[in-house]
RNA sequence: GGAGAGAUGGCCGAGUGGUCGAAGGCGCACGCCUGGAAAGUGUGUAAACGCCGAAAGCGUUUCAAGGGUUCGAAUCCCUUUCUCUCCGCCA
């Protein structure tokens, strides 16, 4: 959520900046600031109120150790009506209040300044490539079909176990897996992230601090019983640590990383972009949170490109960075940079990560601060990255390393998996 | 799941209807003391929001959360959440 005090001092830039998100603001920023005036008033009003019964009260209590009945009696008359008049106040205000919440939360944050125009995903700007992302000259086997030849993942089984896009890895399968995940956490580490098993499920402030909620509702699998929601990310847990926390500018960089399953419904999904391990319900993902100081935000998200881009080299998979458009932006970020492999067989670009830096939209409603140099409060900022979504990775893996004999392993996995082909 | 006890500031802990944003202690910050430190000693020690150009100042709110009783609630009542103890169940 961005800052009413953003919105109060520079509406027009606030305006110009969502421009590049393709959002037009000119009309929710005219009414948030018409309630943002009349709430002020308000509360001015019902402090008063409070001021004036507050002092009556006391000097009923004086009264009455004086001995004083009838005057505290007439006292109390007076109060019954500043009582009514509260109620009064009290109910506008609530409205106003929830009426600005509702236009608040639909507003995105401001993009970057460095953040192109653009529509959709046509526009987003290649910022960086390695590697070779040409096709082999001849009939290289899509990802579902090598599962199925070397019996190392099962789409149908777990079509049967669950449904549709919860498939179970087998054997050299899942020991991939598993080496995929040990590897990306042992990077972190060594990077100077501090490892983080968070729950799989959280309630609905969590969900809501980190903007799933009221927004992607429909796109959480919900546990009714209980009000939980299944994690679509790491990020939801391993960020609302942070909820309601008051840091030392001495703190920065929190620095963590953290394995878990996501779970998405992924409603409105469709066609050749599900097939196989592109898109799953449930799928498993390093996810490495930061929080930093404003002044250093972007110098972080930077380095932890970088990390990320280091695990694709390491793991010698083609692929580019994009600096997203304005368009293809999520509504929570203010710069992100995706990271796509280049799938051989399947003839292309798979995201495996999303870099971004937030600035402080989340921080603002997590209530995540500082006391700065000065002893001022601050919002800090927060920044996230995949680090690496697995199942892209997996079919860039053996699309890509696939040869007559079997897939090989790359050198990395080795010690980690225990062999060097699946075959 | 059953029975009971509890939730107070950064932490510990007092407070069972009025002047309580809350005693006392610890911690922390600054000062004095000291050659330097420790000890000692003095002062200070939350956040949100509003008034205000800013600061100062003032006002309101906040004793788990929400509702209620009352002129007045940390204190009484109800609901919810969480923690602890005992029993049951269980990896």
């Amino acid at each position: 959520m961005l800052q009413i005090q953003t919105i109060r001092e520079n509406p027009t830039e606030v305006i110009e900046r969502l421009s590049i998100k393709n959002f037009d603001a000119k009309e929710i920023i005219h009414n948030i600031l018409s309630l943002d005036t009349q709430i002020r008033q308000l509360k001015k009003q019902l402090d008063e109120n409070l001021m004036e019964q507050g002092k009556i009260a006391k000097s009923i209590g004086l009264l009455y150790k004086e001995g004083k009945r009838a005057e505290a009696d007439e006292l109390k008359l007076k109060t019954a009506e500043l009582k009514n008049s509260e109620k009064d106040i009290q109910a506008e205000l609530s409205d106003k209040d929830g009426k600005i919440n509702e236009l608040m939360v639909l507003m995105p944050n401001m993009p970057h300044s460095s953040v192109p125009r653009g529509k959709s995903a046509a526009d987003n700007e290649v910022v960086y490539e390695e590697g070779d992302a040409s096709n082999f000259n001849y009939d290289a086997l899509p990802h579902w079909d090598l599962v199925k030849k070397y019996d190392i993942i099962d789409f149908e089984l777990g079509c049967k176990i669950t449904g549709a896009g919860f498939p179970i890895y087998k054997g050299k399968g899942a020991k991939m897996q598993r080496a995929l995940i040990n590897f990306f956490l042992n990077s972190a580490s060594e990077n100077g992230y501090t490892e983080i098993q968070p729950p799989y499920m959280v309630n609905e402030n969590s969900a809501y601090a980190t903007g799933q909620l009221p927004d992607k509702e429909g796109q959480m699998y919900h546990a009714n019983l209980d009000n939980f929601y299944l994690i679509p990310t790491a990020e939801v847990p391993v960020t609302n640590i942070y909820r309601d926390v008051i840091l030392k500018s001495t703190d920065f960089p929190i620095q963590n990383c953290a394995y878990s399953a996501c779970f998405r419904r992924e409603a409105g999904s469709y066609g050749k972009d599900v097939r196989g391990l592109n898109r799953l319900h449930q799928f498993d993902k390093v996810e490495i949170v930061q929080i930093e100081h404003p002044d250093r935000s972007y110098e972080t998200l930077e380095n932890m490109k970088l990390y990320a881009m280091s695990l694709l080299q390491r793991l010698g998979l083609p692929f580019h960075v994009l600096r997203l458009c304005g368009g293809d932006m999520s509504f929570t970020s203010a710069l992100t940079y995706d990271l796509e492999v280049y799938s051989k067989a399947q003839q292309k670009w798979l995201e495996v990560s999303s870099v971004s830096n937030f600035e402080s939209f989340q921080a603002n409603r997590l209530k995540l601060r500082f006391k700065d140099e000065n002893g001022k409060m601050r919002l800090a900022h927060t920044l996230n990255g995949s680090a690496l979504a697995l199942p892209r990775v997996m079919a860039a893996l053996l699309e890509n390393n696939q040869t007559p004999d079997g897939i090989i392993v790359p050198e990395v996995l080795r010690p980690y998996t225990g062999f060097d082909i699946i075959n």
